[in-house]
DNA sequence: AGAAATATGACAGCTATATGACAACGCCTT
DNA sequence: AAGGCGTTGTCATATAGCTGTCATATTTCT
C-alpha cells in the first residue's frame, strides 16, 4: 500500500499518461474524468493527494477544490491544480481556493513528481520517508525493504505487501476475504486458501529473524500482526 | 462475531460491490437476489442490517420490509432502503414501512457506509464499540483478544463468541436455547447440554485469571455474565 | 435421602490451517 | 525467439485444534 494519489481531468489520454507516469514512479494511481465523481472517488480510494485540472466540464477546478475543502476529512488533503493558464490571477485563485501547488500545462514530468514529492513532504512527510516499525521489525517503505536486527529479511512482492499492510493496520484480525480485497486488490478473482500459502511464505522469510511468531493465525477468523 | 448485513438486490453486480466494500469496512456481509429468499436468509444469517432495495422482482421492497416487521424477533432489526426514486412520497412510504433510513442511488460508498454507521449507532451502538469492558476483563474485538490484567486470555472461537455475547449482554440471564441461538446461530442442531461443556471451557480459560467466577450458573435457567 | 440440574473429564470425528510440490506465468538476458 | 529465474496460484496431503456428545461425579433443592 503505497502513497495513492488521485488525478481529476477529463481527457482521458492525459489521465492514462499521468495515471502511468505515477505508477511507474511508484504511486499508486487512479483517475476520475469529472468533477461530480471526485467526492466518491475520495471516499472509495482515501488517496493521499489530488492532481486537480482547472478545467473540467460542469464543474470548474476551484469549485472542486473547494467542495473537497468542505468535507471535514479531506480537509487536509493535498491538492495540486493544473492549469493551462499562466495568468497571474488564475494562480492567485486556484491557492486561494485550497489548493497546496499549481502546476501549468504543458509541464515536464519531472517538474510535475517533483512537485508531488514536495507537497508530499510538507503536508504528510510520514508518507514518504516513513519507517513502519513494530517491535524488532522495521519496514523502509521508500526503499521497499524490510530489516530486523540490522540484517534485510528478502521478501517477494506479494510477501511485502501483505507484510505492509499487516505493519500499517497491527493487531487486528483480517479474514482471508478481506485481506485479499486489500492486499491483492478487489476484482481479483484468487482462492481463500491462497492466503494461506503466502502467510507460509511470509512467515518463512520471517523465520532466520525468529519473528515468525507475530503472524498469528486466529483460528476461524483470519489472520493478525501481534503488536509489539 | 463482527457485525452482519444482510443486502437485498436483485442486480447481482451490486450485490457484489455492495459485499466487497461491506467486507472490506469490515463488516460480515451477505446477499440475495430476490424477496422471497429474505426470511430464509434472516433466520440463516441473524444480521444486524439489512440493505434493501425498493425495486425487486416479484416482490417490492416495501413489502419484503412489512414482512420483517412483521416478524416478532425481526421487529427491532435495522432496515436502510436503497432506491433510484428520489421523489418525496416515495420516501414517506419506505419510512412508513418500517425502514429506518432510505438511500437513493446512485449513492456514494462513504454516503451508504455513514448511513450505516449512522443507523448502528442509533439502533445497538454495542455493536460498533471495538473494546468491551466489564470489570477487570477487555475484549479488543479488533484484534479478537480478551485481556485481564495485562496478561492474554486465550480462547478458542467459540468460547470467545460466548463471551463476547455475555459482555454484549451483561447481567442478563440466557437460557441454553438462548445462547444456541444467538452464539451458535440458528438452525443448528445441537445438544442443549453442549452449551453446559462451554460454559466449562470458558471457565476454565479464566480460571488462570481468577475471573470464572463472572460466569455465574443460575439453576433452572442458564447463565449470565456478573456485572462488575 | 431422593430427584433434578449442573459440572467435569474423556474421546472420536471433524474442520480449519499448515505445508510441500508443481505447473503456469511474466520478466530478464541472451 | 528461446532459455533461465523468480514469483504466483492451486492442489493434495499432513497436522493441529476444536466441537459435540456421552458417562459419570457433584451440587442443589425439596
Amino acid at each position: 500500500m503505497s502513497v495513492k494519489i488521485l488525478v481529476v481531468d477529463d481527457e482521458v489520454a492525459i489521465c492514462n499518461m499521468l495515471e502511468m507516469a505515477l505508477i511507474n514512479a511508484g504511486y499508486e494511481a487512479k483517475s476520475v474524468y469529472n468533477g461530480k465523481d471526485v467526492m466518491a472517488a475520495l471516499a472509495d480510494m482515501q488517496p493521499d493527494l489530488v492532481l486537480l485540472d482547472w478545467m473540467l466540464p460542469g464543474m470548474s477546478g476551484i469549485e472542486v477544490a473547494r467542495l473537497i475543502k468542505q468535507e471535514p476529512s479531506f480537509r487536509e488533503l493535498p491538492i495540486i491544480m493544473l492549469t493551462a493558464r499562466t495568468e497571474e490571477d488564475s494562480k492567485v485563485t486556484g491557492l486561494e481556493s485550497g489548493a497546496d501547488d499549481y502546476v501549468t500545462k504543458p509541464f515536464s514530468l519531472r517538474e510535475l513528481m517533483s512537485r508531488i514529492k514536495a507537497v508530499l513532504r510538507r503536508r504528510s512527510p510520514t508518507l514518504l520517508d516513513q519507517q513502519l516499525v513494530q517491535g524488532d521489525l522495521i519496514m523502509d517503505v521508500l526503499s521497499q525493504r524490510v530489516i530486523a536486527y540490522d540484517r534485510e529479511i528478502p521478501l517477494g512482492p506479494t510477501e511485502y505487501k501483505l507484510l505492509e499492510f499487516f505493519m500499517r493496520n497491527p493487531d487486528r484480525v483480517f479474514s482471508r476475504e478481506q485481506l485479499l480485497n486489500r492486499v491483492w486488490g478487489t476484482n481479483v478473482y484468487v482462492e481463500d486458501r491462497t492466503v494461506d500459502v503466502h502467510i507460509l511464505r511470509l512467515r518463512k522469510a520471517l523465520k532466520p529473524a525468529d519473528l515468525s511468531h507475530l503472524i498469528v493465525t486466529v483460528r476461524g477468523s483470519g489472520y493478525r500482526l501481534a503488536k509489539a
